[in-house]
DNA sequence: GCAAGGTC
């Protein structure tokens, strides 16, 4: 009988290096092969019950590439939408034809064919490029997948005892996958960059401005990351510290209260503290306490605690836990399963760590109690937990780092929960409540193994309750430590990563993510992407066929492609909040106006030497210009909803100078107000009303830069969303010098994925930034930047004037209601509710909502000044209301003065400012 | 000059 000839390919060459020295137990044989890179072993093995000739090689990933034919892939050769339909060709590229001349010499001569790619999807369709090479040679090669999670000799030998069939459905999703995201990639990337290179020609006209259907999404993700700390504003709060020394022990006691959001009652409570000082103790209680081990560790896990702990990035993490694989230390790093299977036997992987001078003996301990890891609630079905497979001393750097924290995480997982006693004490002071804890450790168990996690033990005295003591110190602190962070995250306006890890968008990515968000779409979301995953799910699974799920893919995306050609003004629109006027791309849009069609309407009232032309363009929509671009750029673009335009010969009797024609629209039934008639004749020189609130016309004669909201005249739009971009842009300037003067090309350039730096400032006279420009508040309205939300509220504040009361708040006199709720103050009168709504810029609360007032107080209360709250009409009246977050407190009678001064001092009890409260 | 996913 013929020897047995068996061509084995594993995805990388560390994997074959490692499979052939496990298989031949150390006795392969190397060679050369025509990639310098992939090596072959060769090695005998004992395989379907006899013995065989083991040819083991490799391949650098993907074999073949997707691309375009040659008729399509020159930038220019097509529109961009025709790449949703091109023909595409699959191909091995110029550098790894070596890899693939060496799988056609040593397969021939082979009967088998056994694929060791690693087992997942990417696997699957890398190893079904290598039977196509390999079957076009040997058309009758017998073809086997080992299914293998872990290079160790246990898994091995058992994968190659249990050979099954390649799965063809999985290599169809991934076939799937390669389409759409060259399809998209390419269609997107022509568009966008091909437009955006000519728009913004001083900035960007060297720039490749890619797109991919996973790369916008993530940059979507940073963006909003980064807007939801952009418009994070701190405020100030207050609190009042107590402690106390004895014993050598000094104890600090808090506030149940926590904190409060105006200084005057927090002052008025603490010179109630300060003036009754003693203590007393209201209760002490002792509970035990535990601190969770990990649970077993995840893909993502691992990266995020990597990232954390060790500070590796999860690029490099990922990367060394690849070759930890290879090198067969650990299992599979690619899993999403964070719970042992029952099946694996985790007794041999701890014993493995029993040598360890570090970490064995606390091993031996796990194994003398029983590996008893944590439940987790994730399982991807084919690979477990990240876990070490051997044990090694012999690494350096972040190998080792990383490899050990693996190890210490598993044992830790294997091991006990930290067990632990809390002791509390609440004490009163003048009817303020503080509590103490502290934590004794019992047992340390997983945190012995585990440095990562910290658990502090924290000793205070015994105290008895009822007893009575003088606190050494309590005083009053000012907290804002967080509006620093969100101070030097502000002064970063730049892209690329700071200091302290988090990421910062750059303009042109916040530009790119505003311009398609305000096409409504959701392509910087990743819903999408989310849909074809689960698609490509189904047809691993058998219930979608591969052609379907393509068709109908591409598609949706042709879709949104075409959509965002023609609404591509909106992108100009959001770019220009960072780059400055756009170049107009009209030439392009329009064609020629031969073509088009052109009829004048007026004088242009900006330039007023060339007509107003009412012109239609190429998507099919209909703006006005003026003749004299690009002299004059006065133009108003209107919405898709104009299905015709036309310039009347009726003239308005308002509008000057010269004839004003007006312009006969028909509308799209549904986008028009019900008392708007469907047909319409108008003048759009700005005295209609209705028809400028409908089409938003802009004030044409003003310059883009002058014009309201900081808009481009140019464009259509300026709503909330296009505020929200530009309200962005000067929120993030707040603070700072602004309008420079440099201009965005001398700050440098970047697509939005490197670190160059690229400031958010724009050049005032060009982008028309004043001081007085609208800012963002909470994302939706205006409020005037520099003097934040104050002036804001100053309408607000000028109804609120002595004289009027409390009348302007909605329920002022719930006294003795709500039985249950009801506060009764020391003075023996019931509290007053309050509730107003501050309209601030946290009306989105940003702290953690705690409700303070166990046993049940009051709703919210917020007002818009402290001051305000607490006194009105300048004489005797009220009693001081603190007012926080989720409680407003009754405390006393005290006689009120309305301050001028913000530091006023207004209570006739006279409160002084303490020392260390300033 | 396009993507994402393998990998060097």
């Amino acid at each position: 009988m013929r020897p047995l000839r068996v061509l084995n390919v594993a995805e990388k060459n560390d994997a074959a290096k490692e499979l052939s020295r496990i298989m031949s137990r150390g006795q392969s044989f190397r060679r050369e092969g025509f990639s310098k890179f992939n090596k072959i072993y060769e090695f005998e093995y004992s395989i379907f019950g006899q013995n065989a000739k083991m040819i083991m090689t490799s391949l650098s990933g993907h074999l073949m590439t997707l691309d375009f034919t040659a008729s399509h892939q020159k930038w220019h050769s097509c529109a961009p939408v025709a790449l949703f339909s091109a023909p595409v060709t699959k191909y091995v590229s110029e550098n790894y034809l070596p890899i693939k001349r060496t799988l056609e010499r040593e397969v021939r001569g082979c009967q088998i064919l056994i694929i060791w790619t690693d087992c997942d999807r990417e696997g699957e369709n890398i190893g079904f490029e290598v039977i196509d090479v390999c079957q076009t040679i040997c058309p009758n090669l017998r073809i086997y997948r080992a299914m293998f999670s872990e290079i160790t000799p246990q898994s091995i030998t058992r994968a190659a005892q249990n050979l099954v069939s390649p799965d063809l459905l999985q290599s169809q999703a991934v076939d799937v996958r390669m389409e759409l995201d060259l399809r998209i990639g390419a269609a997107f990337t022509r568009f966008q960059t091909l437009r955006l290179q000519k728009v913004f020609p001083e900035v960007l006209s060297d720039n490749l401005i890619s797109y991919g259907s996973c790369q916008f999404p993530t940059l979507g993700f940073v963006v909003e990351r980064y807007k939801q700390v952009e418009q994070f504003v701190p405020e100030t709060f207050f609190k009042i510290k107590v402690t106390h020394e004895m014993e050598d022990t000094k104890v600090d006691f808090t506030w149940k209260r926590g904190r409060l959001f105006h200084r005057l009652p927090c002052l008025v409570l603490y010179q109630i503290c300060l003036e009754n000082p003693t203590a007393k103790v209201l209760s002490t209680s002792s509970r035990p306490k535990s601190k969770w081990r990990p649970l077993p560790l995840d893909t993502v896990e691992l990266e995020k605690l990597a990232s954390r702990k060790l500070k590796i990035n999860s690029k490099e993490t990922m990367k060394i836990a690849e070759k930890l694989y290879n090198q067969g230390f650990i299992s599979y790093p690619r899993t999403e399963t964070n719970m042992f299977p029952k099946s694996l036997d985790l007794r041999p992987l701890v014993e493995n760590q029993t040598v360890d001078p570090n970490w064995g003996a606390f091993a031996s301990n796990v194994l003398e109690q029983g590996p008893n890891p944590r439940h987790g609630n994730k399982s991807d079905n084919a690979h477990p937990p990240i876990h070490p497979t051997k044990y090694t001393n012999s690494l350096q750097g972040n190998d080792k780092r990383l490899y050990e924290f693996i190890v210490q995480h598993f044992l830790a997982c294997c091991s006990e929960d930290a067990k632990g006693q809390e002791t509390s004490v609440e004490i009163e002071i003048a009817g303020e409540k503080f509590t103490a804890t502290g934590l004794m450790i019992i047992a340390r168990n997983y945190l012995d193994v585990y440095p990562y996690d910290r658990w502090n033990a924290k000793t205070i005295p015994v105290y008895n309750q009822g007893e009575e003591f003088q606190p050494s110190s309590i005083e009053v602190c000012t907290d804002a430590t967080h509006a620093d962070h969100i101070e030097t995250i502000k002064n970063r306006c730049y892209v690329g990563v700071q200091q302290d890890g988090t990421f910062l968008p750059g303009q042109l990515g916040m530009g790119l993510v505003e311009g398609y968000d305000l096409m409504g779409f959701e392509l910087s979301k990743p819903r999408l992407r989310a849909e074809l995953e689960a698609d490509l799910k189904r047809i691993c699974e058998g219930t979608r066929n591969k052609h379907d799920v393509l068709v109908e893919q591409v598609a949706k995306y042709r879709e949104q492609f075409v959509q965002a050609v023609q609404e591509a003004v909106k992108l100009d629109q959001a770019l220009a909040s960072y780059f400055g006027d756009p170049q107009e791309f009209i030439d392009e849009v329009l064609g020629s106006e031969d073509e088009r069609g052109s009829e004048p309407i007026r004088l242009c009232p900006r330039c007023q030497t060339e007509q107003m032309i009412l012109k239609k363009t190429k998507d099919g929509s209909y703006m006005v210009g003026c003749q004299g671009y690009p002299r004059c750029r006065a133009s108003a673009f209107f919405p898709k909803f104009v299905i015709e335009a036309s310039v009347d010969e009726s003239l308005c009797g308002n509008c000057q100078p010269g004839d004003v024609h007006k312009v006969k629209f028909k509308f799209k039934r549904g986008s028009v107000p019900p008392m708007m008639p469907l047909e319409y004749t108008g003048c759009v020189g700005g005295c209609d009303e209705s028809l400028r609130e409908l089409l938003e016309l802009k004030d044409l004669t003003r310059l883009p830069s002058e014009s309201v909201g900081g808009s481009n005249s140019y464009v259509r739009g300026g709503k909330s969303s296009h505020s929200g971009a530009r309200g962005y842009q000067q929120s993030s300037n707040r603070g700072r010098g602004r309008g420079r003067g440099t201009t965005s090309k001398a700050r440098g350039r970047g697509n939005g994925r490197s670190a160059t730096a690229q400031g958010v400032t724009r050049p005032a006279q060009r982008g028309g930034f004043s001081a007085n420009q609208p800012t963002r508040d909470e994302g939706r309205g205006f409020v005037p930047s520099g003097q934040t939300w104050q002036q804001n509220n100053a309408g607000r504040d000028a109804s609120f004037q002595p004289g009027s009361g409390f009348n302007q708040f909605p329920s002022t006199s719930s006294f003795g209601r709500d039985d249950e709720n009801c506060v009764v103050c020391t003075c023996g009168q019931p509290a007053t509710k309050l509730t107003v709504k501050k309209d601030g810029p946290n009306k989105v609360a940003r702290f953690p909502k705690k409700d303070q007032t166990k046993g049940g107080r009051f709703t919210v209360v917020q007002n818009p000044e402290d001051r305000a709250a607490i006194s009105l009409n300048g004489e005797t009246l009220l009693q001081v209301v603190a007012v926080s977050r989720s409680s407003a407190v009754l405390r006393q009678k005290a006689t009120v003065e309305l301050p001028g001064e913000e530091n006023a001092d207004c209570v006739t009890k006279k409160v002084t400012l303490d020392d260390r409260a300033q």
